[in-house]
Formats: structure tokens, C-alpha cells, sequence
DNA sequence: AGCACGCCGACT
DNA sequence: GTCGGCGTGCTC
């Protein structure tokens, strides 16, 4: 009381700050602002606190306040780290929604919005206390291991000593030693950042006068020949650029750094330190101007149309139909009104090549920002968002977080690539969705574009959320591929097919390897054959861990579980009955890329799966080997389907299209009609109508249909349609402890798969939540209500709550089996 | 996230 | 007994 007293006398005030940690805490905690940090203090500015006993942490100011804390001290802010906000207030409003809207803490989701190197953390160091007398004696073992590493390394953290004693609890053991003076323990913080400096020098303005120059020589000739070459090299760098680095003329005139230090001392130059950026850009200023084809232009009239009533529009085109000159085109109109302008792609997109690409447009304004940055580039990256300099953003998911100014456009690429969703730490994130609420917090505007769009866009842009405009053929008059639908059951009939190829597939392989061509056989497995039988007992080895059947890999000649990774060595006999008949039944890609091998001796065939590709650079040598045509047929699972363009392949084979249709969850239509639309997409390039030949028992499947029609619609809507009626009950009780998730869309696919389960015993009473729009899960009710179990058999209840409610009441009470959960809403 | 505190099982 | 693991609660 007395210091606000003494406050008053003085006329100042003081303030308090509520800051956001970067902790996975609940709340934010407020410090108090020394007087005269009064003037610094600023919200969006980083600062530095004290936060439980000795850490020291970086916090971003969220709120100032003059009302001191009611029922605690507060501590005070050590420090203000920025001269100006380094997150904007339409930042901070992001992340409180982020945080709100995927339920974790305001500091989990600045954890992932700061670059690491905004961030610093103080770190515990362990030295050795100079005033001990290295008397060994009288310490225990572990207490004479800590002594001696720190004999050997001036200093370990507490990390390094709890490896080294190979314990956690390493606490106890230190304070002793702090106790008895034998160790420091200090708290160090560093700032992570550091800008680049370079030196750059000028000649002294004394020295345009033409006869002192020439005096300068004279004298330097004789004396320091390799100081007037420096100057010579000056002269001729300086002709053709404004600043002349240290390193530049060093190189340039073959002097040493000595003779340039001499020089300036001398004053000769006159050196100036400059940050200079990381980001190595050259504008290249090849306006590479085009020409819209029809087809773009009606679609890029129509989105501008569109974006007068609607944030958001879906670009549905199909494979290379050139939606990128209409995003080029949206884009040049977004900076010609002045605004930002950020461009997503799925991380593996994020190719030089793409780079590149948008450069030529762009030139110098247009930054990239992906997970290859180191953590200084990121810095860089963000500050010159943050004053401007960058009016374009090319960026995997995390640039969603990038301090926009004023954004008006933002173009989602392959929007629904599974990429674009954060699973590990929190927050778990959708930056498709998390940047339609950024688009709206800046009045900007959205376009997803997509050959395949995610349900849930689709069904938004089909329902009139969202605008659609669609582009259905191929940029430069190539034609779609050709389907053909193929019965393996009636080839197996008339003995045409060879192992898994069918005759047809067959003929077309080979014309296409006579012209030269590629050719990319799919098979959504990997491994040789997914389980191994017993003909006699029909017994089948399976995993011991997850009770799945497991896989035999002929190139390790083991059998793997998929799930875990567990392996054993594959019997030759029958561990259950003795008997020698064991078969292998189905196939993978390891046996197609066999069989083929023996049908086709000559063809260079390659495997692509999560097998061949494990190790770092496995991939970019596939993808490398065919861009080069080393490979004329390359068998691989779902990755062939991943949004990367291969070059001659005009001949795509799904083996079994069976094996797609059967997905276990209740998203099994969506999933199986979007990988057969990007396989497909994948062939025909170059002007070159590509085929595609689906293998299936089953001709008259509902998305095989589809897919030859290059229909979402009617598919997107029957799996709709059939499920929306629904009656809601009053509570339900939890039956399975599995339905518990951190993530909230995880945890909602779970409730409708046992919802499922369910449904397959109990029928009509078991009402799950079915719709498929997971994005938007955490409003939609969840129509599922668990059951209750009695004794005489099972009664259904009935609830109405949502995604919210449940995870809200998993997270606040500690549900057991059998709790029951009251929804807060009235059902009625 | 760290760190302290308290409970509980397995060792000298 | 006592040491260390682990669950729980708190940090402005």
C-alpha cells in the first residue's frame, strides 16, 4: 500500500501485465511492471519473467492492466525484450480462438506460433564451486560421478546428470552438494537469435579528390603492394554496386584481412557493421507473362464473382487443368489492392521447383516459410512479414502464423491434403480451417483448390457455404484418362490373367514400355503376402502385441505387424499342428513387384512403400530415378498418389481395387474414392491421354462408378443424406474408456467407429455420430448415445450434447467405466 | 514445462 | 528403514 502511495506522490502509475507463457498451462498470470519499464510495456511485446521457482521464461503480453491481483503478490517482469510488438493484435486473437476452438491452452498454441528463436527459456547449469578443494573423500558414489564429469566438462545441465546416474530424481542430490558448496547452480538465459553481420566499407570521401587518390597509390605501391590492390579492387567492385562487403573484397583482390584492417585503421575505409538477411533471394524479374486458356478465365471471372457474396470459394479442377495461373492471377490482384497474400501448400509440395516458379512472378516480395528453415531464417522470415516487406507467403501449415498485416487473400492448395492437420503436440490444428477464421479476421478472402476436394468442402461448397467454381478439363487439350473397369472373376474364369495381372492390364504395360513410356502399378499393401495360413489347422500367425494377422516380408524373410513393428522369423512349420502346409495368402506390393519382375524380365521395375522409402533420401532417388526414366513401372501403396508429378506415366494399374473399397471406418466411401481419383489423375501428361485399369471383383461398386464419371456429387450426397435422422436422448453412459482422445477429432472418429460397433449387435437403438464432417465436429451434436447394461439385457437412452461437452466432461471430472454424462443442454 | 511433496513398493 | 518411482498440485 505504501508503494502505491508513493506511486501517487510521484504522479505514476502502476501497471500490471497479463502474459501468455509458453507452457501447456491453463491460464495466463499476471506480473507487475517495474516503473520504469512504464513506457516499454506494450501488448504484443515479449518480456521476460520469473515463472515458478528459479525458470526463467520468454512471455508475450496479452493484456495490461492497472488493477493489482486481489489474492496474491505479483512478481515482476524482469525485462521487455522488443522495441515494438512482435505479434500482432490480430494475432493474439488467433490464437485465443485456435486455443478455444482445438481445446488446449493459449501457450501451446504460441509454443507453436513463435519461431524457437523468439523463445528463449532459461536452462539450469551445474559448475563446479571454485572455492572446493577437489577432496574426493567424504562423497558417496554418485555424489564422486557428478564431481568427476564436471572435472572433465565445466558444465552439465540436469538432464546430463540424470543420464549419467541413470535416475530421474537427480533434485535431492544436487541441493546436497549446493549445500555443502561443492556445486553453482545457475540459471542462464540466451538469446537464441542472432542476426547476420557483415562489414561493409567506403572509401574515405577524402579520396574522390583525384591527386590525393594518386598520392594514396604512390605511397601504397611501395610500401603495402597488397594494401593498394585492395583499393584497386575497391574501385572496380564499387563501379557496379552501392556497398562493398569485407568478404566481397578480400575475395575480389586477393588481400588478406590484415591489409584491409591497415587500410582501416588508416582510415582509408570506413567500416560500418549491417545486418544482413539469411535469405538468400535474387529478384529475378523474368515476368513471364501468360495467357489464361478459356477454361481459366471463365473459372477466374467466376470466383471473382463469387468472392463478392462469399469468403471463401472451392476451386474444383481437375488434374493439371492449370489452376495455378488462376491463383497467379486472384493473387496480382490481392497486392494490386495493397494486401498480403499467403499461398498453402502440403509440406511435400514445397518443392524449389514450385519456389521458383512463383518467384518469377514475385520476385523479391515473396517469402517461404517451411520446416527445412533453420530457426534464424524462420526469424527473419517473420519479421519481414511483420513490417511489410513480404507482400506474398509460400508456406507449409505453421505459416498460418506468420504476422500478416493486412491479408487478403489466401490460396489452400490440395486442400485436402491429410497434411494440412497438426496431430502431435497440441495444438492440433487445421491450417485449412484455421486459415478461413484468419482470412475472416482480416476481411480477406479464401480459395481452396483441389482435384479431389475433402468431403466436407465439398458438401460446404455444394450446400452454398462456400462458392464453387470447377475447371473439368486439361490444361492444353489433354484429354482425361480413359478408365477401364476390369472383372478379375471373369478373367480368372476364362484363365486369361497372369498371377494378379489381368490380360488387359497386361497388353497395356507392354505398348506402353514399347513406346517408351511409364507406367505405376497400385497396390494398397505393402509386404509380400498379409498373412500366412495353415492348411491343415487353420492356424495363422499373429502379432503379440496387437492381435493383428501378421505380414510376411520376403526381402527380411520375417513377418511383420504393421501396426507395431513387432517381427519373428516365419515358421516352416505349423507352430499349432506340426504340419508343413502353410500357405501365404494375398499379396502386397513386394509380390506384385516379384511376379511382374518374372513376366516382364527386361522392364525396369522399383518399388515405392513405406519400405523403400524409411532411410532420409530413399525417396527423392525414386522420384529422381523416374523423373530420368530409369524406372519403366514403379509398384508402390497410397504415397505414388501424393500430389507429385511424374513424367512419361501414361498407363496407371490399380491390382485390386477391392482392397480400397473395404476401408474399416465409416469414412471408407470418401477415402477410397479420393485415392482412386488421385491415382487416376496421375496418368496421361504432356499432351498424352493417359489409361487407367482398374482390377476389381466387384464391376458395379457405387465409387467405382463414380470415379469414372468424376462425380463427388451424387456420392457426397447419399453418404449425407443417409444420415440425418436422428432423435436425441437424455443421457448416456460411457461404456468404453477407448473413446478418450487429446485430439478432438480423433476422439470424434472413435465415438462414431464404436458407435458402429456397436450398432452390428444392438441395431437401430445404437445411435452414433455418423456425419463425416469432422472439421467442423466440435458444434455438431453428437447423436450417439452409449448404452446402458442391465442385467435382462440392454436398454438405450437417449442424449443430446455435443463433441464439446463430452471432451469438456472427459477432460474436468474423471470419468470411469459406467459414469454417466449429463449433458448441459436440454435435450427437449 | 519444472519442481516439491507425499505415498508406496523393493532393496541394503 | 530408506531410496527412488510416480501421481498430484502449483506456479502470478
Amino acid at each position: 500500500m505504501l508503494e502505491f502511495a508513493e506511486a501517487a506522490h510521484h504522479g505514476r502509475k502502476t501497471f500490471f501485465v497479463e502474459v501468455i507463457l509458453p507452457l501447456a498451462i491453463a491460464k495466463n498470470y499476471t506480473y507487475r511492471v517495474p516503473f520504469e519499464m512504464n513506457g516499454a510495456v506494450e501488448v504484443g511485446k515479449r518480456v521476460v519473467v520469473q515463472f515458478g521457482k528459479s525458470k526463467l521464461y520468454t512471455a508475450i503480453i496479452d493484456k495490461i492492466t492497472e488493477t493489482p491481483p486481489e489474492k496474491y503478490e505479483a512478481k515482476y517482469i524482469l525485462e521487455v525484450l522488443d522495441d515494438r510488438p512482435v505479434v500482432t493484435q490480430t494475432q493474439l486473437q488467433f490464437w485465443k480462438w485456435m486455443a478455444e476452438y482445438y481445446m488446449c491452452n493459449d501457450g501451446e498454441v504460441m509454443n507453436a506460433a513463435l519461431p524457437t528463436a523468439l523463445k528463449l527459456a532459461s536452462e539450469t547449469k551445474i559448475t563446479l564451486n571454485r572455492e572446493f578443494l577437489a577432496d574426493k573423500s567424504g562423497l558417496n558414489d554418485r555424489e564422486f560421478l557428478i564431481v568427476e564429469a564436471l572435472d572433465l566438462q565445466p558444465e552439465l545441465t540436469v538432464s546430463d546428470i540424470a543420464k549419467l546416474l541413470g535416475q530421474k530424481t537427480v533434485m535431492p542430490i544436487l541441493k546436497l552438494l549446493f549445500e555443502k558448496s561443492i556445486i553453482n547452480i545457475s540459471e542462464e538465459v540466451s538469446e537464441r537469435y542472432k542476426p547476420r553481420m557483415r562489414t561493409f566499407l567506403t572509401l574515405n570521401p577524402v579520396y574522390q579528390n583525384q591527386d590525393q587518390l594518386k598520392e594514396l597509390f604512390g605511397l601504397l605501391e611501395k610500401r603495402a603492394p597488397k594494401q593498394a590492390d585492395a583499393v584497386l579492387a575497391y574501385m572496380k567492385l564499387s563501379r557496379h554496386q552501392k556497398a562493398v562487403s569485407k568478404n566481397e573484397l578480400i575475395e575480389e583482390s586477393g588481400a588478406g584481412s590484415s591489409s584491409i584492417n591497415s587500410l582501416i585503421e588508416k582510415e582509408v575505409f570506413i567500416a560500418k557493421e549491417k545486418n544482413v538477411s539469411r535469405l538468400h533471394i535474387e529478384d529475378e524479374g523474368l515476368f513471364d507473362i501468360f495467357e489464361l486458356s478459356a477454361q481459366q478465365q471463365e473459372a477466374l471471372n467466376s470466383i471473382r464473382q463469387q468472392f463478392e457474396q462469399k469468403d471463401v470459394v472451392l476451386l474444383h479442377g481437375v488434374t493439371s487443368s492449370g489452376k495455378t495461373q488462376v491463383y497467379i492471377r486472384l493473387m496480382e490482384e490481392a497486392l494490386a489492392a495493397g494486401k498480403q497474400v499467403l499461398y498453402l501448400l502440403p509440406e511435400i509440395a514445397l518443392t524449389t521447383h514450385v519456389i521458383e516458379r512463383l518467384r518469377q512472378y514475385f520476385g523479391t516480395s515473396i517469402g517461404v516459410y517451411h520446416s527445412r528453415f533453420n530457426d534464424n531464417e524462420r526469424v527473419e522470415v517473420w519479421q519481414k512479414v511483420l513490417n511489410g516487406e513480404y507482400r506474398v507467403v509460400l508456406g507449409a501449415r505453421s505459416a498460418v502464423f506468420l504476422p500478416f498485416q493486412e491479408l487478403g487473400l489466401i490460396i489452400i492448395d490440395e486442400e485436402h491434403e491429410v497434411s494440412y492437420k497438426q496431430f502431435d503436440p497440441a495444438p492440433r490444428y487445421n491450417a485449412r480451417d484455421a486459415a478461413i477464421f484468419l482470412a475472416n479476421k482480416h476481411n480477406g478472402k479464401v480459395l481452396l483448390g483441389s482435384a479431389t476436394p475433402a468431403f466436407e468442402t465439398y458438401y460446404n461448397a455444394r450446400s452454398h457455404k462456400y462458392g464453387l467454381a470447377e475447371m473439368t478439363e486439361r490444361f492444353g487439350g489433354t484429354e482425361l484418362p480413359l478408365i477401364e473397369v476390369i472383372s478379375i472373376a471373369e478373367e480368372t474364369k476364362k484363365k486369361t490373367i497372369q498371377s494378379h495381372f489381368t490380360s488387359v492390364l497386361m497388353l497395356d504395360v507392354q505398348q506402353a514400355l514399347a513406346n517408351k513410356e511409364q507406367v505405376i502399378l497400385f497396390q494398397n499393401r505393402r509386404g509380400y503376402a498379409p498373412l500366412l495360413l495353415c492348411k491343415v489347422c487353420a492356424y495363422t500367425p499373429k502379432c503379440i502385441n496387437c492381435d493383428v494377422s501378421l505380414t510376411f516380408h520376403k526381402h527380411s524373410g520375417k513377418l511383420h505387424c504393421h501396426y507395431c513393428g513387432y517381427k519373428e522369423d516365419s515358421p516352416t512349420i505349423c507352430p499349432a499342428c506340426g504340419s508343413t502346409h502353410l500357405e501365404y495368402k494375398g499379396f502386397g506390393t513386394e509380390k506384385i513387384e516379384d511376379e511382374l519382375s518374372l513376366l516382364l524380365p527386361s522392364a525396369r521395375i522399383a518399388r515405392m512403400d513405406l519400405d523403400t522409402t524409411r532411410s532420409r533420401n530413399s525417396l527423392q532417388t525414386i522420384l529422381n530415378d523416374l523423373e530420368e526414366k530409369k524406372i519403366d513401372v514403379l509398384v508402390g501403396t497410397q504415397m505414388v498418389a501424393k500430389g507429385l508429378d511424374f513424367a512419361d506415366v501414361t498407363v496407371i494399374g490399380i491390382i485390386n481395387a477391392d482392397s480400397m473399397l473395404k476401408f474399416p471406418d465409416y469414412r471408407a466411401n470418401e477415402r477410397s474414392f479420393q485415392l482412386l481419383a488421385q491415382v487416376s489423375g496421375r496418368a496421361g501428361r504432356r499432351g498424352k491421354q493417359g489409361k487407367v485399369v482398374i482390377q476389381t471383383y466387384d464391376v458395379n461398386h457405387r465409387v467405382i462408378k463414380q470415379v469414372i464419371e468424376n462425380n463427388y456429387r451424387d456420392l457426397y450426397f447419399t453418404e449425407m443424406e443417409e444420415r440425418k435422422n436422428f432423435s436425441y436422448p437424455p443421457f448416456f453412459r460411457v461404456i468404453n474408456l477407448d473413446i478418450k482422445h487429446k485430439d478432438p477429432e480423433i476422439l470424434y472418429n472413435q465415438a462414431a467407429y464404436l458407435a458402429a460397433e456397436l450398432r452390428k449387435h444392438f441395431g437401430e437403438r445404437v445411435i452414433g455420430p455418423e456425419t463425416p464432417l469432422v472439421s467442423r465436429i466440435r458444434n455438431y451434436y453428437i447423436k450417439s448415445i452409449m448404452l446402458k447394461f442391465e442385467k435382462d439385457g440392454v436398454s438405450v437412452n437417449k442424449v443430446k450434447t455435443t463433441i464439446r461437452d463430452v471432451i469438456t466432461q472427459f477432460q474436468t471430472t474423471k470419468l470411469s467405466k459406467g459414469s454417466i454424462i449429463q449433458p448441459d443442454v436440454d435435450p427437449y
